[in-house]
DNA sequence: GTCTATAAGATGATAGAC
DNA sequence: GTCTATCATCTTATAGAC
């Protein structure tokens, strides 16, 4: 998907259907055979943005096999902020509101609802579970990449709290446990 | 400021510098006579926004003066969220990179810098001092806030979790310093 | 300071030929 | 399926009259 690219300058709500058309090398109405509206093609880069998070995580949580839950997480979160980091617009498009008069279809919505089911799963095998709990985790991930992203989109400032973050997670999960 | 309301449907990108001029009544070529371009307004509401919160912080922190640390942070984050919450456009040009071809004068940036200036100082009033615990404090707040925006952005459910965060906070930079 | 008029161009989307 | 041509509208910004 070029879109991907020319979204990355202008950010995803300054995308153009006619760019886009152009980098694929069409012309805008042909674009259409392929789209119905400039929302069918956000919902399409929606939907990619979760296959390809579900791909990953796959990845990532196979190789955190056999570690010790402060480091599995840590380390998953870590490069989840990387996978951000990689572009601004899949990170707009998937994880913020920057474009608050689109919605997902029903159909990319529910591709996005089983990726976050498989990540429960995950977490419940080292023992993050109850909503609050995950809800705990998902805003210490999503806020160590949303600063990333704002103050150091480049660099690794916040990447590198990851294992702190999951420590500092973990064993308030285990005293609240105790 | 008119402009906040305009850009809130469509987010601080979609924002039209006629439409602004036609809010406060005029037409767009007027509007010129007080801002030179789209991007000096943009950089007039950036630091309109650090004007705003810096009121809004010096009432929060002396609504909990003579707190424990946990309910101090914890409230003043809940505050926090709020803020964010009354203005989606305000929340995107002061802590997101939703307009990534845009970049605040240095004098805009500077009363940023101030705001965050301030917040070291209160958080130091309370023993988060470094770095580290500075960047996590921070992921910590703008995580919750960036989950209530995205999910549940007229609701409450990370609201809810800033005590408990602030807890974790807490407690787990008394462990490292015991 | 504010206006009308306009430049110069972009946008999403459609009609209809091939 | 892809194209050219076009619609209708939007955009930021400027020139110049009052």
């Amino acid at each position: 998907m070029e879109a991907w690219k020319l979204a990355e300058e202008s950010g995803i709500a300054g995308l153009s259907f006619r760019e886009v058309a152009r980098a694929v090398g069409m012309q805008a109405p042909s674009l259409y055979t392929y789209f119905d509206s400039k929302d069918a093609l956000f919902d399409a880069m929606f939907a990619e943005g979760y296959v390809q998070l579900g791909e990953a995580v796959a990845d990532w949580v196979a190789e955190a096999e056999g570690q010790e839950p402060i480091e599995a997480i840590g380390s998953v979160v870590a490069k989840w902020i990387r996978f951000c980091q990689a572009s601004l617009a899949r990170y707009q498009i998937m994880f913020t509101r920057a474009l608050p008069s689109w919605q997902p279809s029903e159909e990319a919505y529910a591709v996005s609802v089983r990726e976050y089911e498989r990540m429960t799963v995950s977490l419940a095998d080292i023992g993050i579970v109850g909503q609050d709990n995950l809800d705990l985790y998902t805003a210490l991930a999503s806020g160590l990449a949303a600063q990333q992203m704002a103050n150091d989109p480049i660099g690794d400032r916040w990447v590198q709290l990851s294992i702190p973050a999951a420590r500092m997670l973990i064993d308030d999960i285990n005293r609240r446990n105790q």
